[in-house]
DNA sequence: CTTCAATCGGGTACGTTGTACCCAGTAATA
DNA sequence: TATTACTGGGTACAACGTACCCGATTGAAG
């Protein structure tokens, strides 16, 4: 229960595995090894699929099909795997295109509707808490990538990073709200519209009490059924708006 | 470990909870309760900003001096404890300024600054993964507060809801970047200093190798030590740079 | 006052979690 | 062939949420 964090044990080896420099090219004595960290990490990432964030690290060994700790002969612990199954999911695919070709716009509206994609399919990433920034090679990858959207400007750096910060937690904070429902639906928990159902009559007996009269205003409306894209654009679209001038203003003219 | 979310389990009693709809009178029989649901909540809630949202039920009890087994005469699970904290602290205090005597952008930016100032004080919130909307009788009340930096704008109630919605998750992603390492630090982790120094040699690393020229490019310079309340503070400001023109087209003139 | 019944707090115990530890088997080197 | 490092598997433990039981307590009914 209640969400333990992700952090870093030994940090030496979670850097060692993030940036994959172990295996001492295998000259070793000893049996070969069965598996490996990719397809460890590649397995786990089936089961929090199938699981949600509360998976175990006994059902990834059984995914793999080798005894309980036999993970652990590659991976230092729980928290070690996650970082690395989250850095693994930012790596951008090869078929990604030229974002320094495209318009600044254009270019951050399809960083985030890929994000929110990636999001969509993997709905645990937004229930693990990471303590510290993973900063794998994907991850570092994945931003030099976003970065490209503003090479035809002049934004200083600092701004830069902001912006591209900005953008990443608008999306996070949309999805975390309206996508972690969607996860591993573990047992007696009800659906949507049960949920509703059953908080309709207290919400109607609150508003009626005349305590929330702005709430009562406009709540017999369809005020309120809006998806989590929408409420993912809309504050993107209105970041993004905010955004245009400063990055007009810096447009590096072609010389 | 890994996050194990948090929904309710029986809805009639969680909400029956929620909503205080309990208690008849106590002209029953048996011993009088020794606790309360609040002075429980309260107490969970002082134990969670001292342990983390790893905070155990037994510590709940240990804080309240009484069995383990306890609290569940209360309070139905742990799940249903926590939705009753996060409502809990979404309450208004009696001091908040009236948000439709301000402006709507500073009304807003106040918001935006004390819920970032609830988060600072309770970072496991941060970590609590909300499988369905709480909605309780705080967090309606919060809502309809919110809603008076609206009062004297005629922008449609779902674009309202939108820009709400958006201006919370603006805050709620950036304090989860950027909070989440201050609570709890359980045991042998590392502080910040110690992350980034053992980081940093991969990352100078990484970056020499040339595959992350854009990251290059501005890295050696100071762009990057930016604190969480920057981050908000500027994805705020940008969200409301691009809400301003809607706000200042539909202000509702005095008539 | 006695009896009944409902409800209290406390204690014990179970299943599940991450993972520390031990052990027998394997393969490269001397 | 003997040595030695390393493998995967199994057992075991502490901590967790919580189901369950039990004696004690207190109001209502006779």
């Amino acid at each position: 229960m209640a969400t333990p964090q992700t952090g870093a044990g030994d940090p030496k080896r979670s850097l060692e595995l993030l940036w994959r420099e172990y295996e001492p090219q295998h000259s070793k004595p000893g049996p070969k090894p069965k598996l490996t960290v990719d397809r460890i990490v590649e397995a786990a990432i089936t089961v929090a699929d199938r699981e949600g964030s509360c998976f175990g690290m006994r059902s990834v060994s059984n995914e793999l099909g080798v005894g309980a700790m036999t993970i652990y002969r590659y991976v230092p612990g729980k928290k070690e795997l996650i970082d690395l199954m989250v850095d693994r999911l930012s790596r951008i695919g090869p078929d990604a295109p030229d974002l320094a070709a495209t318009d600044w716009r254009t270019a951050l509206e399809l960083v985030a509707e890929s994000t929110w994609q990636v999001y969509s399919e993997h709905p645990w990433l937004l229930e693990v808490n990471q303590k510290r920034p993973v900063l794998g090679p994907d991850s570092l990858e994945g931003y030099d990538f976003v970065l490209g959207a503003f090479d035809s400007h002049d934004l200083p750096d600092r701004e830069v990073n902001l912006a591209v910060t900005g953008l990443m937690n608008i999306v996070t904070g949309s999805a975390r709200q309206y996508l972690i429902r969607d996860s591993a639906e573990d047992g007696p928990e009800l659906s949507e519209a049960e949920w509703w159902e059953a908080q309709g009559p207290y919400l109607e007996r609150a508003i009626a009490s005349g305590r929330y009269p702005r709430v009562a205003k406009f709540s017999d409306e369809d005020s309120w059924d809006l998806t989590g894209h929408d409420a993912m654009r809309y504050a993107v679209d209105r970041f993004l708006d905010g955004l245009a001038p400063r990055m007009e203003a810096s447009r590096r003219t072609p010389s």
